[in-house]
DNA sequence: AATGAATGAGACTTCATTCAT
DNA sequence: CATGAATGAAGTCTCATTCAT
């Protein structure tokens, strides 16, 4: 039920999994507690529930990002990893709770907390390899680097997207994208 | 009570601040549960306390490490930055509860957790700095690289430290180091 | 209506009045949940409808058997008291869930419980005293003697047909009977 | 911890398991909440400990009066037989709610229901053994007798010791022995 | 300083019952 | 008559904290 995960959003974002409470989600919700259970099986699940949700909204947002970009032709592979962060940076601004969900997954659902970097990284790497397969980028790339963009995005949406109200994410973005171009070195 | 501090960080680290209690702390640590209350003041006070002194480790550490790399002649900016991420995941790799640890302090102690990272971002934009004036590094370098920095070594720390069990920890500081070099492009 | 009373049977006899859950009854009863309020006003009731009709069909099984044993001749007073424990025993056999339902009742319907046990042993007393005015049994026969003989019968049952698989019924009716004809010394 | 099984035989004895709770056990006992779960792990272990602490007590109390009997020189099997159906009614109209707390424990702790009636009648059937070696009994005692005459024991404690006040107890018992003795029969 | 029995607020979860369709 | 989603009271159990010894 849609009203509960978006109270569950919310409760569980400003309080963290176990401060968080059944009982004041659903009276975020304005349904009477019993109804949680029509719907849930336990708080666990709900929990579960969330992450998946959440987890898939961020996905589809930075796909639906970098599909845009493939309508108005080739991008390059920089252009491609910049419109994800920058996707991603616009989803965090949005809901900036994913953050403590995320971590707070780490303790109720560990597995959920690895598969969601996992498949992230995955994912990056995948378009990371399209781009070395294209020239454009480096031939040595693996794993690790994937999981070095992702730290950056990850941290960069943490402290310009969450903390920092109205920072200015196009600037966060494209100064990612030069670090991907040439690093930090003169 | 550095007995207490210890079964804490195990504690903590296997089961999370809920989960965790001070009985089965004290048990750890071979005190009753009353002496407890004589060293902290409470549960969120040994968090605190906790916090901080696993803060002040990975510093020091850091700290360490760069200071043998000076006494063998002025290094680089990279070799500085290498070295700090080599010590950062030697750290993690003995303490791998520290991440569990940070991660709820965003929960417990939300201060600590933006202080801890707030801190950590500025010592590396001192040191990119530094290697500016010197020369080495670029002139426009500000705080979002050194947050890029930091997502980078956290990200790769959590990858081949914590969760890879003998990872090859020196190629991840140089691959990481080749990054902040010359970035991912061809 | 007949499913649910059945169905109730055998719900009440696997758990137990409170662990057994009117939503459970009405799926084995293959009806909606609020389908059951139609019928009855409420778990209690159906509960004292379900004794009602098992206390019932004990008795007419009882009767029957006793109804059969006169359609042969005049029967002994010990000869009527054997077909009685026969009938039970055989009825107990088929409806396991007897014992249950009767003693919980002794909790959700004190007075069903009561009167169930008061009405069978003013029965039994009856029986004997018909024996005892054809100078078959004593003439001091009282009530004390019914529940006696009604312990000894459920009891009997309880240990025979309803723990024992496959005991011999019709030797434990027959030992039942030597009892009553003589009592156990030499 | 004696004042919480005290309360507990008169919460369940009252109420039943279920209708029972800790709280209410708790009151009675005039301790917090809390403390209950100092001393048992939950509502069905204090059960379980109660019935044990129960079953222990009728056992002995019987044991008892047969000791006495004992002492006063070789009593006949007959004797010992009315003197623990005494002992048994004296004991039950003390505790009236040990019978409400057995037939419970048939829902909560099943194996101890049957251990408890298991174990009486074994015993029942020692003695009786007993009585046939000296000559005084029937040759062919068997576990059924036993079972035949527990269930005139707790039926006619049921009747007389629980259910109804200032019965004359010694007549019961008296009553049950002629029957041992010599059937009801003329 | 150290101990650990006692405390009680608080949270999850169940399920009989209702009622609009 | 039948349905089943919604309700909310009630109850078990946990655990941080206190305090008399």
């Amino acid at each position: 039920m849609r009203k509960l995960l978006d109270a569950a959003a919310v409760e569980f974002g400003e309080k963290g999994f176990h401060a968080a409470s059944i009982s004041s989600i659903t009276q975020r919700a304005a349904v009477a507690l019993g109804t949680f259970y029509t719907y849930f099986d336990s708080k666990d699940a709900l929990f579960q529930a969330l992450v998946q949700d959440m987890s898939a909204q961020v996905k589809s947002s930075a796909a639906a990002g970098i599909a845009q970009l493939h309508d108005a032709g080739e991008p390059s592979a920089l252009d491609v990893e910049q419109s994800a962060l920058a996707s991603f940076l616009a989803f965090a601004s949005e809901h900036k709770e994913i953050y403590r969900i995320i971590d707070e997954s780490e303790f109720v659902d560990p597995a959920a907390y690895k598969a969601h970097y996992e498949s992230t990284a995955a994912r990056i790497l995948e378009r990371l390899q399209a781009g070395a397969d294209k020239g454009e980028l480096r031939d040595d790339l693996e794993e690790a680097h994937a999981w070095a963009v992702m730290g950056m995005n990850v941290f960069l949406g943490l402290r310009y997207a969450v903390w920092a109200e109205g920072a200015d994410e196009s600037k966060v973005s494209q100064l990612a994208r030069s670090i991907l171009e040439r690093g930090i070195t003169k």
